[in-house]
DNA sequence: AAATAAAAATACATATGTGTCATTTTTAGC
DNA sequence: GCTAAAAATGACACATATGTATTTTTATTT
């Protein structure tokens, strides 16, 4: 495949991944991707065989992305507790946002395509994600700003709770409110008085 | 309408339920739910528009069931503890079931049917379950079996960990370890010391 | 038992999607 | 500028779903 091919289909994934932020995964069809892209069927066919194909790449450009987003927080000059309180702040502009079809649509991916383990890219960013935040309380432990016993263990609660959120922020809608004390919780298990809270 | 077509419906809904169960919702057509009752096409029509009303149905009849069970584990003469642990060693079982294929038939239906808040069955659930475990621990915190600041705070953090969970276990799978940690979590954030576990 | 109403079945017209393949167009090397 | 390989096209054959209009069956009433 010459250095055109691969450049049309990066065209094609970053295409398609507007149409499945405007209709999730499972009503997208081949048909609705070579129309966005402006390509004819055949065309599409050449470089994919169906939306599940298109839709990981897609899943591997946000991965790409996410990692990135989550360095920014990390190389400022601050405390544990800083950068825990402005990646939390992050999630929560997040989880706010009134529809986030592209997450509804890896949801909908996932329900239908049980992926091995190594190859679940949902997977592998809630590990990363939750590895990230487990050496933050570490660090947050040695300065005296946090007090936890199983970082580890902490961590990956925490995530569940930003998935129980992001959820139910799809489901049954969730408050700014809700948001906000759960972060107070996640900062009181840290043992993090709240000040100007 | 009749008291046979009353019956008809019933038959309908608690049929489409088990092709839900198989199916998800979105890959549920008119014509799967017409084969499964063994009736014909205009039949259907006669009693439902839409595969979203059906399920609409088998929503209604899952919550009516999933009150029962709840009010099951209360009757017993038990500590607030007990009844806690009962509940979460209930909700362990559910997470632990390979493919709930109902859930994720729901959450399907909840990403396309922006439904109200005062029609939203799910956001229902999730509020009265909330308010169940609520009562418990303020029965628990008055018989010195737990310490809560907040009981209300508690409970929705509690539902929320418990979502988590849930959307986890379907799509990067979970855990029975992650799931009693949790739970330890749970108990621990409300004071109550980890004897046997 | 005939007449009428209600319920159910069937066939149809319409719509939409899939994947392939013979053909045309474009690209790149000589 | 010619030519061979690569890329792209669009029509086709097939499949599946929808919703309705008409007919048939079943049940009810007189």
């Amino acid at each position: 495949m010459g250095e055109k091919s691969v450049q049309k289909k990066k065209y094609i994934v970053e295409t398609a991944r507007k149409v499945f932020m405007e209709k999730g995964f499972k009503k997208v069809t081949m048909k609705d991707i070579v129309e966005a892209c402006e390509i004819s069927r055949g065309g599409l066919y050449l470089y994919f065989e169906n939306t599940s194909q298109i839709f990981l790449e897609v899943l591997r450009l946000e991965s790409q992305e996410a990692d990135d987003v989550f360095s920014d927080s990390i190389k400022e000059d601050a405390t544990a507790a800083d950068i825990l309180l402005l990646f939390l702040a992050e999630q929560k502009k997040e989880l706010l946002r009134k529809k986030d079809t592209l997450t509804q649509a890896t949801y909908e991916f996932y329900f239908e395509n049980e992926l091995p383990k190594r190859e679940n890219i949902l997977k592998k960013q809630f590990d990363s994600a939750a590895k990230i935040i487990e050496k933050l309380i570490e660090i947050g432990v040695e300065n005296g700003e946090f007090y936890c016993e199983d970082c580890k263990g902490t961590a990956r609660n925490i995530m569940f709770v930003l998935e129980g959120l992001k959820i139910s922020a799809q489901t049954i809608g969730i408050t700014p409110e809700a948001v906000d004390r759960e972060i107070l919780y996640i900062l009181r298990g840290l043992g993090v008085e709240d000040e100007e809270n």
